[in-house]
DNA sequence: TATCGTTATGTTATCGGTAACATGAACTTA
DNA sequence: TAAGTTCATGTTACCGATAACATAACGATA
């Protein structure tokens, strides 16, 4: 291995000398600086970051921990936050938690041990707040995007949910439902607790009344739910929806799914909506009504609020910001059976 | 920051004792262990991996470089290879470099200064030689998954492009269809090139012309496609293809895409198939037929490789792993229109 | 009990950088 | 030209861990 000793020997200075070379120092003569810098580039020298870590204790890795990566959703996040760190200097660590709190603990115990800089987060749930703690006593800044875990007070980046909510029952209201069913994640997640909280208001803002035989939780990565779909469409007539409001594009897929397999057509029989956009496929046979959060927005600036703390740019008080959602309307929701008839 | 020399003072031991407590060396007393060890706990100290890879010249971390996270196949691959590198102990940096050996080079230069153990990489083209020769000579290993870049002996895992293209077409051909249009990949990417090779091949052995009109090359990003297939579709009748064979799963969506902005209808007018499924939606709507490639087990295999060779567990000789794909036959396909007169 | 062999623990030097201080050379200025 | 400045460069020590060697402690053996 190329070290700055052999580089120094060769351009025939201190080591420190090459040191001040590589980190632009001002009080470097433009005759040793080239000699140095000649040296470098014939034997390829490259600086240890390991060694330097050791002494700025920063070490320049920032780490996204996200639930799903083969949730779309989160690749354009991903996408977001790698565009920025890089952007900034910083390489990004990449972990899957895998919706579970436990996986997430551990994951963010490898990073301590790794020295990251800081840590952009979609918390597994409130049971992530323990981990957290850890990181907080480090003084390792970390970051909430699309979710946050109760009892952390750091910046977040978030969907408007209440918002998002309200118009994608509106929207459905507008077109005849007046049975809207809610599958929804689990209540562990804060996501799933301010949808389920934005239904109600929704529900109670329209007059129309909350039933809680209406509302389902179950997870929000790929799953099987013929089960959870049945016990919504074999409800007496006058308590069955006639729409199911999904929220994440996950469960959104699989309700159509399982309703396919329940031979329901959407949205002849039964309207379907949801929030986040299930790509790569989003338009070539439009289907699903859905709420497309700013993904790629979020995790960049999800990023850009993390450096700030990590470069004590930001001031202390927490930031909040929260971004709107496009609701793009397509096939999968329509009037309800019964205005058709 | 809480060192090993905190600890030592606290436990009353030399720093060297705590080192050997972590390092589980064999020659230390069960009371000393035990009084160490409540040391650590008590002041929750996490050994510095920093310093640590200053002395041992591993960083425990690896790279996965592909050319686009928000392609549903990489993802997987993604998932296969994290799985595989926390398994053993390794963290996982990701880098996309968006198709561009211009960026992926850059991305190989930061890695190669943050000390990474092994790279995994799908590379952008032939152009990545360059950079891989840095990573040879300073001794870094590295795998090609799922492409590979002319010029470099190394481990690579592989799908196997003959044998899937021979037999997309064996399926169109037994369909009926006699003119088959490929829509490739650039030709300076591994894959495009052997299945441009396969195409040809394949229309060999069932007797069929090749038309180099019916070729085109295109990216394997997301794009807009409406001029190469009106390109294609505006042939004179008894040159226009029946069929399009599709090098990968962006290339399959936005043909169909194109071909219904152009007012054609799949399967009925022209059939489509491709390599690689557009999850996450592979079903909820059973469209493409495509050639599934096992990306996971791509990702997963090439890290174990990968890992084999970090720890000098490998033979000397590159070797090469050939992973077969399913051909999922769904309702982009069918017998073209002539023969359905 | 003197000697030896283990086993457990400590000391010193080092990994590759850089901060802090020291020094030397060149240039002013009186 | 001697003293004071300024600028360029070198020296020393240290970041946090550990390899390599040194030594202390202990029990076994004659």
């Amino acid at each position: 291995m190329v070290t700055i000793y052999d580089v120094a020997k060769k351009a025939n200075v201190s080591p420190m000398t090459v040191s001040r070379v590589i980190n632009r120092s001002p009080s470097i003569s433009e005759k040793t600086r080239l000699k140095v810098e000649a040296a470098i580039r014939e034997l390829d020298y490259i600086p240890n970051k390991q060694a330097r870590s050791l002494i700025s204790k920063a070490t320049r890795l920032v780490s996204l921990v996200i639930p799903d990566i083969s949730n779309p959703f989160f690749t354009r996040l991903t996408r977001g936050a790698e565009d920025k760190a890089l952007e900034a200097g910083y390489q990004l660590l990449l972990g899957n938690s895998d919706e579970s709190a436990d996986k997430e603990a551990q994951y963010i115990e490898l990073l301590l041990s790794s020295g990251v800089d800081g840590v952009l987060l979609a918390p597994a749930g409130d049971g992530s707040a323990a981990a957290l703690n850890k990181l907080t006593k480090r003084g390792v800044p970390f970051v909430f995007v699309d979710r946050i875990a109760e009892g952390a007070a750091c910046d977040r980046v978030i969907g408007d949910n209440a918002d998002t909510t309200g118009r994608l029952v509106r929207h459905l209201v507008s077109l005849g439902h007046r049975r809207i069913a809610l599958v929804n994640g689990p209540s562990s997640i804060s996501i799933a607790r301010e949808r389920l909280a934005a239904f109600r208001e929704a529900l109670q803002r329209e007059e129309l009344g909350f039933d809680p035989a209406l509302v389902i939780e179950t997870h929000f990565k790929q799953d099987n739910l013929e089960d959870i779909v049945r016990q919504l469409v074999t409800l007496a007539p006058e308590a069955r929806p006639t729409a199911i409001l999904a929220a994440n594009n996950f469960i959104g897929v699989n309700t159509i799914r399982a309703l396919r397999q329940l031979d329901l057509a959407v949205p002849e029989d039964i309207s379907v909506a949801c929030f986040d956009d299930p790509e790569p496929i989003p338009e070539y046979n439009p289907f699903l009504t859905v709420a497309a959060q700013p993904a790629y927005e979020m995790g960049y600036k999800g990023m850009q609020m993390l450096i700030e703390r990590m470069e004590r740019a930001a001031p202390d008080a927490p930031r909040t910001v929260v971004l709107a959602s496009d609701i793009i309307v397509r096939r999968s929701t329509a009037a309800p059976p019964s205005s058709r008839l």
